[in-house]
RNA sequence: GCUCUGUUCUUCUAAAUGGCCAGGAAACUGCACUUUCACUGCAAAAAUACGGGUUCGAUUCCCGUACAGAGUACCA
């Protein structure tokens, strides 16, 4: 009877989790490169989380392949996440907190990882495996000549090969204590189903065959990710593991270890979040051939000679980003679509998630950008626009800046677009004949402008409504005058705002030197 | 190859535990407004991968096929 009742305890031990554990996630990068924007949806929906449920978000840092290491990439994972407004409350760069240190590095400093292993070891559900990488590289090579197509260190083939379970004591004792490289292995069952929950994609069950003894200790003294971020988690008192779909094949693992260990039912909840898709073709997205940004911050790695632009410098607010981050693979169930960081925190559940990749669309990324753009004032325009006509060697008074950014603010998506639909405002304008020109001036065009040029030379008050005004009594007089024409006489452009707010923006005394010029070269 | 996970308009997606003409957004097209471009408004077009079941009824449940993604390391 009590058999059953374990046996019942067991199998839904998962479900019957207290719920009242204090929501504490992670987001646990490894500094291998610049994170990417499946990165920083990761980390924000971790944050999110955190938020809704005044919890803690711990940023963890997991350095424990020394070959992989890529200097800086630490400093630019914690920029990132603080240009994109998702900070971490506790972890390395955010003033570490009761658990530190939150590197791996330094956590395998402590003999953590070694106590959690020899555990495993003692209890009989781990082992030590003496065989080096070049010998199992060396079997895998020739098990694929002989068709076998995925060789796995597992149930059946560990007792071919050099470990503590095929050695006698004396041996591996011998070996242990005169130094021999090893590293210790999970020792998986043969044949046991292995169910787990997630909150995204409901049960999963996989056979244990399918997953092989994973390395738990490296030769090194490292931990594997595997080990390493159970303990952690437990450690760090983790309450949800969310972490992207490429970790769901490993995840019976994962169990296991928690099993053995005898944590199953402090085990957090997973979750598997869907991947960030190419827009083009298939396939995740990939930095190299990306065409739009796939980094947060602009990245130089360290080992390629051409940095990679990032949405910061591409003109994005941290607010449009993490905006377009969130509705990739989430929604809120209504139809809203612009919501700040509170807003998203307030609604968002891992219910909510889609189990199926998103393919990224940079066209509505700039749509995005663009519904943010237009929330900002014509002076915050004004003051972020001031900065790029500085790189320009420009410079004008605010009040021009603000007029000129309300008059041009619904053209553009981005703040360095002002200058690219208005750069007429404070350069002289190239006066190519182009079409419209070509096509329309003539003799009797230009006795018009000139006309205009005379009228507009006595006006004495220069506004709107002053030389419209002028304008139309002009029109009425001599007959109609091609705006089109006159736009380009004085732009450059064949579009813009609109005519007249553009020519009281310039200032009389411009206007009339580009009447002179425009006449003089046509 | 094997294992796992997916599959609603071109794209992101909605439609609590099966039930009104499958909804919204981006893009595209058209119209209106602008003596321009844009903005805005309106409109149009556009999907349940395929084949079987279960059911009075399936986007929703089951099976198969196809396709896609991930994993298959002493990497994370």
């Amino acid at each position: 009877m009590v058999r059953i009742i374990t046996c019942l305890y067991k199998t839904f031990q998962v479900s019957l989790q207290p719920m009242e554990k204090r929501v504490r996630v992670r987001f646990a990068p490894s500094p291998t490169g610049g994170l990417h924007m499946g990165g920083v949806r990761t980390a924000l929906f971790n944050y999110l989380f955190a938020k809704k449920h005044g919890g803690d978000f711990i940023l963890r840092i997991e350095d424990t392949d020394q070959t992989r290491f890529v200097p800086g990439a630490e400093e630019y994972i914690v920029n990132a996440l603080k240009w994109c407004g998702i900070a971490p409350n506790e972890g390395v760069g955010f003033g570490d907190g009761p658990h530190a240190p939150y590197r791996q590095s330094e956590r395998k400093e402590t003999g953590i990882y070694k106590k959690y292993a020899d555990k495993l070891i003692e209890s009989g559900h781990a082992y030590y495996a003496f065989d080096t990488a070049e010998e199992l590289e060396e079997v895998r090579k020739r098990m694929e000549a002989a068709k076998v197509t995925s060789w796995q260190y597992n149930a059946v083939t560990r007792q071919t090969l050099r470990n503590s379970l095929t050695l006698p004591d004396d041996e591996v004792k011998r070996l242990l204590d005169g130094g021999e490289k090893h590293v210790i292995r999970l020792k998986v069952p043969r044949n046991e189903e292995i169910r787990f929950h997630d909150i995204i994609r409901g049960w999963v069950v996989v056979n244990s065959s399918q997953v092989d003894d994973k390395v738990l200790l490296k030769s090194d003294g490292m931990p594997t990710y595997h080990l390493a971020h159970i303990v952690d988690d437990i450690e760090m008192q983790i309450s949800h593991a969310v972490r992207g779909e490429e970790w769901l094949p490993s995840a019976p693992a994962h169990i296991l270890i928690y099993r053995y260990l005898g944590l199953e039912s402090e085990m957090p909840k997973l979750a598997h979040l869907p991947l960030i898709l190419n827009p083009d073709g298939n396939g995740k997205i990939s930095k190299r051939e990306a065409r739009f940004p796939v980094f947060p911050l602009s990245w130089q790695d360290p080992r390629e000679s051409t940095p990679y632009i990032g949405y910061r410098e591409s003109g994005y607010y941290p607010e449009a980003f993490v905006n377009i981050l969130a509705l990739l693979g989430w929604n809120p169930g209504n139809n809203q679509e612009i919501m700040s960081l509170d807003e998203m925190a307030a609604l968002f559940e891992f219910e909510r998630v889609n189990k199926s990749g998103a393919k990224f669309d940079p066209e509505k990324a700039k749509w995005f950008n663009q519904q943010y753009l237009r929330k900002r004032s014509d002076d915050e325009l004004a003051e972020e626009f001031k900065q790029i006509l500085k790189q320009r060697n420009h410079s004008r008074k605010d009040e021009f800046l603000v007029e000129f950014c309300k008059l041009v603010k619904e053209k553009v998506q981005f703040v360095k677009e002002f200058w690219d639909h208005g750069s007429y405002f404070f350069e002289e304008p190239k006066l190519q004949v182009e079409a419209v020109i070509a096509k329309k001036w003539n003799p009797q065009s230009k006795e018009l402008m000139k006309e205009l040029q005379t009228v507009l030379e006595t006006l004495d008050s220069w506004n709107t409504e002053a030389i419209h005004a002028a304008f139309d009594a002009l029109v009425k007089e001599k007959g109609k005058i091609d705006m089109q024409l006159l736009r380009v006489l004085l732009t450059g452009a064949a579009g813009g705002p609109h005519l007249f707010d553009m020519l009281a923006l310039l200032g009389k005394e411009e206007i009339l030197k580009r009447f002179a010029t425009a006449l003089k070269k046509l």
